[in-house]
Formats: C-alpha cells, structure tokens, sequence
DNA sequence: CTAATTAATTAGCATTGCTAACGAAATATA
DNA sequence: TATATTTCGTTAGCAATGCTAATTAATTAG
C-alpha cells in the first residue's frame, strides 16, 4: 500500500512538533551539568562510539572542524575529553571522553531519561510499545536517508 | 498493566536519541530562510497563536524576556514582525507577525516538512500508523506533564 | 502620594554555528 | 626526487542565542 504524499507530510509535519517539544522539555535538566549542549551531545558521541579523530567527531555531530574543535577545547579544559596524538599521521589528533567525562554524561543522561520517563508516567503498555517502535522506525528511516 | 520503571526509561532514551536526530536532520534546510531556528520557532508561535506581547511570547518559547527582546528586534528588522504600542497598558509591546512574515514560515515549513517527508518515503502505511499515533502520545503526555 | 511591582530594554558574558585564511603533514605527480 | 596538491586541524572574526544584572518607564498597592 503506498502512502499518499499528504499522509507523508502530515505524520512528518506532527513529528517535528512533538520533538520539538519533547526536546525543549528535556533541555532543561542540562543546565545542571554546567556544560553547554553542543559539548553534552559531543561527549556522548566518544563515550558511546570511542575514540576518533575530530574530523570524525565534527561529522558525526554534522558540524564544522572549527566548531569541533572548539568544542573539543571546551571539553578538555573541562577535563571531560583528552586529546593525544595520531599515531601514524600527525595532522590527526585522537579524542577520547576521560573517566570524568563518561561519570559527568552518564549522570546527565540520567537526569534527562528521568524527566523524561516521569512525563510518560501516564503512558500505558500498548502506547509504550507504540511509542517504542515509533523510535526504531525513525532511526532506521534516518539512517536509510543518510 | 502497570509498565515498569525499567520500561519507560527505556523508552524514554530511545525517544530522546529519535528526537535529536529527526531534528538535527530537519535542521539543516532552516539555513535557506536565511533566518535563526529561534525567529523562525518564535515566528511560528505569532502565527499560529496570533499576536501576543513580547513577555508571553517569551514564555511560550521558554526563553528569558532579554533573550526574547532580541530576536523580536531581528524579527522587526527583517520585516517579518512588526510591533505596537498595547492600549491600555503602556509598558507592554504587541507583538505580530507581518504578512511577508506568515509567507516565510509557511515557506519553511513547506521545506522542513518535505524533507522529512522524503525520509519517511519507505515507511510503509502500518509502520506510518504507528508514528502518528506516537506523535500525539508524546504530546498529550507533554501537555500533562505541563 | 509614595512605594512596590511589572514590562521591556540595555549591557555584558558565554556558547555555538559559520567562513576565510593559515600552517603542517601526507600524498600525488612531473 | 622535487614540487604541487590535498588533507587535517587551528586561528581569527562574525552572527545568533542563551543567561544575569541593572536600568527605565508605567502601573498598582498602600
């Protein structure tokens, strides 16, 4: 059954309100970490995928290398992040999170996921599975996409 | 059935990480308006909500008053917005959006809303279902939580 | 009529996005 | 091999957006 452009782009249109909002509303509890979103979003990314190059880091938050590396020099003077050379090619530097750096975000993740889970408090088993592959469908869409 | 804590927090991630990337992805086309995603997302509130003083439309957009005074000055500058004396209450502004600024939205939104849209091209109608009706879980659990 | 409150602005700071220009290192080519 | 090109990261400088503190003007309370 193929879905008619309007349907498209009404479920499209819902869904970047509905994130939107839910992203809004989880904005807050950040503020806690004294670290910005930008270096919060980036230290996620080398706790849950490792070490890289920055090049890597910049295009895995699909920013340019001088906001990332801006931001990388945020996170080391934070004590979040270490930098070390590459070895093998010296233009390159290696990023990783410090174990300061993986106790901070798992702490603010948490915070997030809990504010979160308290709005969804009401939500009940068969809208929580809705809820759950309505994630799965949009990462998959999105990876397809990129 | 009463879902577990385990459940919903999981859940909750999940959304969270959906919802950065659905919007990160989004994102990127906002940069032909010309304009910030915050005049665009306060421009949008005018529209939709109608013309309102420059304090509720700070707190519609969870920003501080200071925060909200600037971008009502872009707005103004770009000719998107214009602004008025409140009668009755001389301190208030009445704040609105003009007609080349309704256009512009609309415009963006057009562009935002196809590209999502083009994402969710392979999303079949069931799966299309589902992500509907998590649109409006996920807003009426924000609404509550409000 | 004065005092307190409220609405908006101004000033000043930090973060985060960009492009342009640069330096250093690696790779390709003549 | 020597030079040219490409790649990686940084620096400089701009704009947008968030904040708090302090100011001004108007309204409301006492």
């Amino acid at each position: 059954m193929a879905q008619s452009e309007h349907d498209r782009r009404e479920v499209a249109d819902k869904l970047h309100s509905a994130a939107i909002h839910l992203l809004r509303y989880a904005r807050n509890k950040d503020v806690l970490s004294q670290e910005g979103p930008a270096r919060l979003s980036a230290l996620s990314v080398l706790v849950f995928l490792g070490p890289m190059t920055l090049g890597q880091l910049a295009a895995a938050e699909q920013v340019k290398p001088p906001t990332m590396s801006r931001i990388v020099a945020g996170l080391k003077a934070s004590g979040l992040a270490k930098v070390e050379g590459d070895s093998g090619d010296a233009r390159r530097i290696r990023v990783s999170a410090t174990a300061r750096g993986e106790r901070l975000l798992q702490e603010a993740r948490e915070r997030r996921i809990r504010l979160l889970a308290e709005t969804l408090e009401d939500v009940r088993g068969p809208q929580m599975f809705i809820l759950r592959q309505a994630a799965e469908i949009i990462e998959q869409a999105l990876r397809r996409t990129k």
